[in-house]
DNA sequence: ACCTGAACACCGTTCAAGT
DNA sequence: ACCTGAACACCGTTCAAGT
């Protein structure tokens, strides 16, 4: 039964979106599943793997979020839109998707996700890998910038983000378009 | 004398490196400088402190780094040899970086450091700003990926990693000549 | 099969005390 | 002025035990 798998995580990533990620601990969060601390192990494999898992149940509420049809530039846009959505929603969990390693099977997702735009854009095949790193470390590390509150001088309200994520989105797809052009 | 809380920082960085963040504990950076724990807290206000001390060593290293002569595209690349050459030399210390908010003081250096050189490049005024911040996330954020093992299918050694770092880099060199020529 | 309690070796931090 | 020891309320995790 992962379904108890996917309630504990689903419940720590609750509890770090409530009250930090330092609040997320064995106790916290078997305390708000009504059980022991130990009772957790059995499911997922301690604290390192259930910070894993909430990598993993963050990426996979993002990728069930981006629809998959339309222009290439308008699925890249759904696909910035979706991250960053999944940032503002889990302002507490987010962070862990740049701070921990790409272990989690469902990171490598995003980079397929990106890859297929890139691919119907015209990309040549052997430059879509790395445009594909490219824009995933752009869009993850945007949206992290935005919750983590980087950048002292940076925008101030929501609209003003989305302005500029807009603005640095169509840069992008100029560059990609370019690229595609040269060759 | 914060000699002494310099001396703290350095410690807790080269413990970071050794053996991992999770090792950097008030206990055992004390132990480093043949201390008690508890002898720390005058010179550095906490653990979250030492931390965002620990931030601000890194960039103060990095910045040092970056020579300020050349092109504004030479500049563009030394800045760019500079972080990546922080986080391999900081293996440990390093993701605190992208984790942390931009409390720190010298955090915005960066920033400043891109602006002047997209200034020189002829950037629109009004532009640079956003153009810093989108270069210092995709900066900070690749080194990250590099550290961190992101991309499961990325460039397996350092030379394959510097070479999709320079192919990434002339993109944007060329996104943004391609930005100010439209002006 | 599923859960718990006590226990161990750690944390960060406070506070009274030492020189 | 600078440092320490004992103590407090927490951690993650193990292990024997309960039903």
């Amino acid at each position: 039964m992962d379904d108890k798998q996917r309630l504990i995580i689903e419940q720590a990533i609750a509890l770090a979106d409530e009250h930090g990620l330092d609040a997320v601990s064995m106790r916290a969060v078997s305390q708000r599943l009504g059980l022991s601390s130990m009772a957790l192990y059995p499911y997922i494999g301690g604290k390192d793997a259930l910070l894993d898992g909430m990598v993993e149940g963050l990426f996979a509420e993002m990728l069930a979020m981006a629809p998959a049809d339309g222009s290439w530039q308008d699925r890249l846009r759904a696909v910035s839109r979706a991250v960053r959505a999944l940032a503002r929603r889990h302002p507490g969990a987010y962070p862990l998707i740049v701070s921990r390693p790409g272990a989690a099977a469902e990171t490598r997702r995003l980079d397929d996700l990106l890859a297929g735009i890139l691919g119907s854009a015209g990309v040549p095949e052997p430059e879509v890998p790395r445009l594909s790193r490219l824009l995933s470390t752009l869009l993850l590390g945007f949206a992290n910038a935005e919750i983590n509150g980087h950048f002292g001088a940076g925008p101030a309200s929501p609209d003003e983000w989305d302005a500029e994520f807009a603005a640095d989105l169509d840069d992008e797809i100029r560059m990609i378009e370019q690229l595609v052009t040269r060759t």
